[in-house]
DNA sequence: TAAAAATACTCCATAGGTATTTTAT
DNA sequence: ATAAAATACCTATGGAGTATTTTTA
């Protein structure tokens, strides 16, 4: 089964940094808790994802592997997400004309989000 | 973002089995934490996914949504996973011939395959 | 020697369990 | 009266934090 989310979206950020501090920082969270985190999904895999020391971090072919194919399946799931609120708003029918196209307030991405 | 998977799986039984009782005895949980998991679900997705009372249990039009959206999403992700893990296996470029088309033992499908 | 990951702890929130209560037919 | 969901309570574990140590270029 999957893991849970949560860790493979740290582990995709720390896949772009190849940092564990950088990573963690751009997360929000330290960076033991980062390197716990890590360490608990490749037991749960039961394969490393990343191979570190203090100097480099690179990915493994397991690593790049999931690094590829994660993002897309998230996606998938966040849209599934979305997909009952939206149902759950129209459930109500109301449906504001005058602002449903309109462009919302301007936001920085946040690190889930690849 | 996405809530954590095993919720999710949690509720694809439950929206099968339209019974707490069975569904939590499915799983293989008692009934008051799937109670309490759905409800945790709920409240993180900001709208009820059932409408319960002792007598009968239906899903909401979100639940339906979700019920309905979630499966192919959890699949890819689930992809996602064994593809690391056969990046892994690959990698050790181990492959034993003779037993590589062998079929394994049969197995009961666990709860979390739909 | 400096930068970065790992380790060692402490703390708290979450998720599970059992026992019991409430509710609707 | 009964079946099923909800509530109450307890416990254990996971995941976070801070401080420190280890490692290697």
């Amino acid at each position: 089964m999957a893991p849970d989310t949560v860790s493979l979206r740290y582990f995709l950020v720390l896949a772009q940094e190849l940092n564990f501090t950088r990573a963690a920082a751009r997360i929000g969270i330290a960076q033991p808790a980062l390197s716990a985190r890590i360490r608990r999904l490749e037991a749960e895999l039961g394969t490393a994802l990343l191979v570190r020391n203090t100097r480099s971090v690179v990915l493994t072919t397991a690593g790049a592997a999931l690094a590829e194919s994660a993002p897309p399946a998230l996606a998938a799931l966040d849209r599934a997400w979305e997909t009952a609120r939206s149902a759950a708003a129209g459930q109500l029918g109301t449906l504001r004309i005058g602002s449903a196209s309109a462009p919302g307030p301007r936001r920085r991405r946040p690190w889930w989000t690849g």
